[in-house]
RNA sequence: GCGUCCGUAGCUCAGUUGGAUAGAGUAGCUGGCUACGAACCAGUUGGUCGGGGGUUCGAGUCCCUCCGGGCGCACCA
């Protein structure tokens, strides 16, 4: 049962307005004591050329009441208080009901959305600052998922360019094949940062990585068996963070798998009159749309990233006809994107509209950058290990007589990071530091994880006395247990937020306003001491509801729960 | 210089698309475990929402301008 629905009908019989304009003006009020539903009465003052106070008086002894328990007004607005006891019913039977499939839609059966997000370098450390697109990339998927929609996740590997090149150059010279087995990231990018510090002294190492690139793209056996075998043990080491963190990719289709596609693009561009010279360089104008030229071919005749991306989307829209295309990508390709999109409009294709690039900012250090030239960087890996060993710690400080220990620090370690980056506005940039992103205490992931594990624990109490009385839903009627009734009952509403804004930063506000509403009914309303059992049986319905929608939100930002910690 | 994102409590950040007295966490101070789990809860201190103008019933939110910062601006991705 939707109650702003309801609530919306109601003005709207009582008014002769649209009922989904309504549903629009319509708000939760910031205090709870001013009521659960407000219609601000402001806008209609002009039609009804009246003052607002008076529109909301009148409003007031029009609308129906039934099924609420009374309706104010203060000022302007129209404050709608609902029956508590059918209120709180309704809720958590839905929950229960529902269970895992609580906070999940069908508005997107039918449409394919094409996620690209993660896409590491190959033969680069995948790290700390990688963890943003992996992490908001996969939450988004699995968020429009719980809507019906039909996501594939696309790892766009970054498996070609001038760098291998270097790469090669620098393995025929420097490589350590002992290191390179037990360590190859580390091993390659030591060899990589050597070619940058050597060819600052002898300048012609540039031209035979050239050369070596060139051969690669040209077949040439050496070079792309070289290239295969950096490949695979690149993906080795990605695959072990993807392993931890559970996360599946329904295509690896990187740079390379886009080498043969990409002649079309430029031929197709030709036939189109798009493609004119400058500079030695072919190029499409953006002139009229105030951006630089989008650069097809180099001067030198290879390809660019923009004709990679060009061959990318048109290949997406034919082989999955989405309905978006994303690219979860930071925010300093903005640019790049909007050239890159605007030329598919110039094509001629009318779904360069639904492409979208979803933006972030970047991971920082206070005081120097990442920079993987230098080999300044932090691993995603020792990140995630390091969050895992300070939960074990945690955990043997505040409860050492855990049974798995090693499974729920994984989790509590996990989620503590994942949390932290799915807590902000995603275009905000994060200054790395350890005890910041690790930090266990106040809004965090162990906080939502403890309180997940709470409730269990009462649950499990429940189970074992074997109580089963009918709950009295009338006498949950404190403010602090009604409040976590109303919380509960607009999990949807957060999803499709998200979803709106692209934002999984809403959900995870949302988890944790969860969160802090139960720890707060759990700490002033006794549950399985409550003498009345009526009351009782009703507080542990609603204990049992909220360890769901505290559950799957968690499941929708890729974080697992715990049943004790 | 142009474009773009940002500036809210000591620090880190929310702010439901222009609504009610600007909210959290953290740090500081105070109180609560013989208790359904203290990785918790309650109370308290802390604000010129960067400055100035404008739009209107109403602006942290929209427009202009200035100040301060991040990122981008042709052959790297």
């Amino acid at each position: 049962m939707n109650y702003k629905l309801t609530i919306a009908e109601k003005i709207a019989k009582a008014t002769e307005l649209n009922i989904e304009d309504i549903q629009k003006l319509i708000e939760i009020p910031p205090k709870p004591e001013m009521g659960d539903f407000a219609f601000p009465c402001f806008q209609l003052a002009k039609t009804f050329r009246k003052a607002p106070n008076l529109i909301a008086q009148e409003l007031a002894e029009k609308i129906d009441k039934q099924g609420l328990d009374r309706v104010e007004t203060v000022g302007g607005y129209l404050n709608f208080f609902v029956d508590k006891a059918s209120f709180s019913k309704n809720v958590i039977e839905k929950v229960l009901n529902e269970k895992d499939d609580y906070g999940k839609s069908e508005i997107g059966k039918g449409k394919n959305i094409t996620i690209d997000f993660s896409s590491p370098n190959i033969a680069k450390p995948f790290h700390v600052g990688h963890l943003c697109s992996t992490s908001i990339g996969n939450s988004l998927y699995k968020i429009l998922s719980s809507q019906g929609f039909n996501c594939i996740g696309i790892n766009h590997l970054g498996d070609w360019g001038t760098q291998f090149g270097k790469l090669i150059a620098a393995y025929q010279r420097w490589v350590d094949e002992e290191a390179l087995e037990k360590e190859p990231i580390k091993e390659l990018l030591r060899i990589y940062v050597k070619f940058h510090d050597e060819a600052e002294k002898d300048p012609s190492l540039e031209d035979i990585a050239r050369q070596h690139f060139k051969n690669l793209e040209d077949g040439n056996e050496f070079e792309v068996k070289l290239w295969q075998r950096i490949k695979d043990v690149s993906l080795m080491e990605f695959n072990r963070v993807y392993d931890m963190l559970n996360i599946k990719f329904d295509s690896f289709a990187g740079e390379s798998f886009y080498n043969d596609k990409m002649d079309a693009v430029v031929e197709e561009l030709k036939d189109k009159n798009l493609l004119v010279e400058s500079k030695g360089a072919q190029v499409v104008n953006l002139d009229e749309y105030n951006m630089p030229p989008c650069i097809i071919l180099k001067a030198d005749g290879a390809t660019i990233y923009a004709t990679r991306d060009l061959a990318a989307a048109i290949y997406r829209k034919k082989t999955y006809d989405f309905y978006k295309n994303i690219y979860v990508v930071g925010m300093d390709q903005s640019l790049h994107f909007k050239q890159v999109f605007t030329t598919l409009k110039l094509m001629g294709y009318d779904w360069a509209d639904d492409c979208v690039h979803i933006g972030f900012g970047l991971v920082k250090f206070a005081d120097k950058k990442l920079s993987t030239r230098k080999g300044d960087v932090i691993f995603l890996e020792d990140l995630l290990n390091e969050g895992i060993a300070r939960a074990k710690q945690a955990i043997e400080e505040k409860n050492p007589t855990l049974e798995n220990k090693d499974e729920v620090a994984k989790k509590v370690g996990l989620g503590a990071v994942l949390f932290t980056y799915l807590k902000n506005n995603r275009e905000r940039e994060i200054i790395f530091n350890f005890d910041d992103i690790l930090s266990f205490d106040g809004e965090t992931g162990p906080y939502v994880q403890y309180s997940y594990a709470r409730a269990r624990s009462i649950m499990r109490r429940a189970e074992e006395i074997g109580f089963n009385v009918a709950p009295d839903y009338s006498k949950l009627n404190s403010q602090d247990e009604f409040e976590l009734v109303k919380l509960l009952a607009s999990f949807n509403d957060a999803i499709l937020l998200a979803i709106e804004k692209y934002e999984p930063s809403v959900v995870t506000r949302y988890v944790i306003d969860v969160a802090k509403a139960f720890n707060k009914f759990y700490n002033l309303c006794p549950i399985l001491s409550c003498e009345d059992e009526g009351l009782k049986a009703a507080r542990l319905k609603l204990v049992e509801a909220t360890t769901y929608v505290i559950k799957n939100g968690l499941a929708l930002l890729g974080i697992d729960v715990v049943e004790k910690m």
